[in-house]
DNA sequence: CAGAGGGGAGAACGATCGGTCTTTCTCTGG
DNA sequence: CCAGAGAAAGACCGATCGTTCTCCCCTCTG
C-alpha cells in the first residue's frame, strides 16, 4: 500500500501524507485508524507513539494543511500589494478549485462534521478561517477600500461559496464565476474608496 | 425520549421527524441506528419495515428537507416577479442563517460526508441544487438580466457562502454580508440588462 | 370470532470502531 | 559491546456499527 517515494519516511510523516490523502478524498468519520495503518505501512502501536488519538491526527492534518496554504499565500503578497494580490489570492483559489481530486475545502468539509464549535477540530478551522480574513483585510486596507472588513468579508463568502460549488458542479464554471464575482466585487468597492 | 407531540404519529413520519433533527444536528455517520429509534421511541423493527437501510432515511430527510424549502420558496415566487422575488428569496436565507440551532446547509454538510458524487446521497443533493438554480434563472430572466446564467451562478455561490459562514462564524453577520453583496451583484446586473 | 399484520421489546449477528497489549527485531549511542 | 529506544507484527479489548431475528401483543378486518 504504501507508495515509494514514502517508504523512508519517518512513520510519523507517512502517517501525516496518509492522514491527508485519505481524510480528504473520504471524510474524517469515515476513514478509519485500520486503514490508516496500513495504507501508511505502519503499525498501530506506532500510530499511537506519535499522535494520543486519532482525533489528534486529524488536528495535525487540518494544521499541515492550513500550514502549506499559509506558505502559497505568503509567497503571492511577499511580491504584491493591495488590489493586485487580492486578485492574484482569488486567482490561486480559482486553480485550486480545478485540480483534479478536488473536494472541496479540507476546512468546511471538517466542519460538517463537526458540530460542535469548541471541539480541537473546530477551533483549527475558526483558526484557519479567521486567518485568511485577516489576510483579505490588510490587503483590503492597502488597496484603499473604504470598507475593508466587507471586502474581506464578501471575499470569504465569494471563496467558501465558489469552493462549494467547485465541489458539487462544475470546477472550471465555479472558477470563472469565483473570478467575475470577485472583479466585481473589486470594481465596486474601488469606486466608493476613490468618492470618498 | 419521544417529544408528546410525536407520539401519535405513525411510526414512519416520527423516524423521519427524529431524523430530519438528528442527522442536520450531529452529522449523518455520527448518528447511528441505536439512537433514530431510541429518540423517535420505535423498534428496530420497525425501522427496518419502513426504510430499507439507514441510507434510505438518510435520503428520504433529504428530499423532505427539499420539499420543506421548495414549498417555502415557491410562495415567495407565487407573488413576486424578477428582482424583487430574487432579494426576497436572498432574504429568507439570510433569515435561515440566524434562526437557532442553524448548522449549515443540510445539503452541503451531507455532500462533505459523502464523497462520491454518484451516491443517493449526492444525487439528492445534486438535485436540490440544480432546482435552486432553475428558480434563480427564471427569476434573473424575467427582472430582463443581460446573463441571468450569470446572476444566477452568482446567487447560488453567495447562498453557498453565507450558509458556511453563518454556520461557522457570526449568523447576523452572515446575513448582512450576503444582503450586501446581493444587491450589489443585482445593481450591477440591472446596469448591464440597461444599456443594452 | 378468527386471522393477518403492524408494532413493541430485545437478543443476537458479524463487522468494524478506536485503543491497548505483548513480543520480536533492528538500529543507534555510550 | 551492550543498553535502550523505536518500530514491525499482530493478538486483543470493549463498544458500537448496521442489520436480522424471534416472540408477543395489539388492533384492525373479514
Amino acid at each position: 500500500m504504501t507508495s515509494i517515494a514514502e517508504q523512508k519516511l519517518h512513520p510519523r510523516d507517512r502517517l501525516l501524507r496518509t492522514a491527508s490523502r485519505l481524510f480528504y478524498a473520504y471524510g474524517l468519520h469515515t476513514v478509519g485508524v485500520d486503514r490508516l495503518v496500513s495504507e501508511a505501512g505502519v503499525t498501530r502501536a506506532t500510530f499511537y507513539r506519535h499522535f494520543p488519538s486519532k482525533e489528534d491526527l486529524i488536528v495535525a492534518y487540518l494544521r499541515s494543511r492550513s500550514e502549506e496554504i499559509r506558505n502559497g499565500v505568503e509567497q503571492v503578497v511577499a511580491d504584491s500589494r493591495g488590489r493586485e494580490a487580492l486578485l492574484r489570492i482569488v486567482n490561486v483559489l480559482g486553480e485550486d478549485v480545478c485540480s483534479t481530486g478536488f473536494r472541496g475545502c479540507p476546512f468546511l468539509n471538517a466542519a460538517a462534521e463537526y458540530p460542535d464549535p469548541a471541539h480541537p477540530v473546530r477551533v483549527a478551522v475558526s483558526d484557519y478561517h479567521a486567518w485568511f480574513f485577516q489576510v483579505l483585510r490588510d490587503r483590503a486596507v492597502e488597496a484603499g477600500h473604504a470598507d475593508p472588513d466587507h471586502t474581506a468579508r464578501v471575499l470569504v463568502l465569494l471563496r467558501d461559496g465558489a469552493l462549494q460549488g467547485g465541489a458539487l458542479g462544475d470546477p472550471q464554471q465555479a472558477r470563472a464565476t469565483l473570478r467575475r464575482a470577485a472583479e466585481e466585487l473589486l470594481a465596486a468597492a474601488d469606486r466608493s474608496s476613490r468618492s470618498e
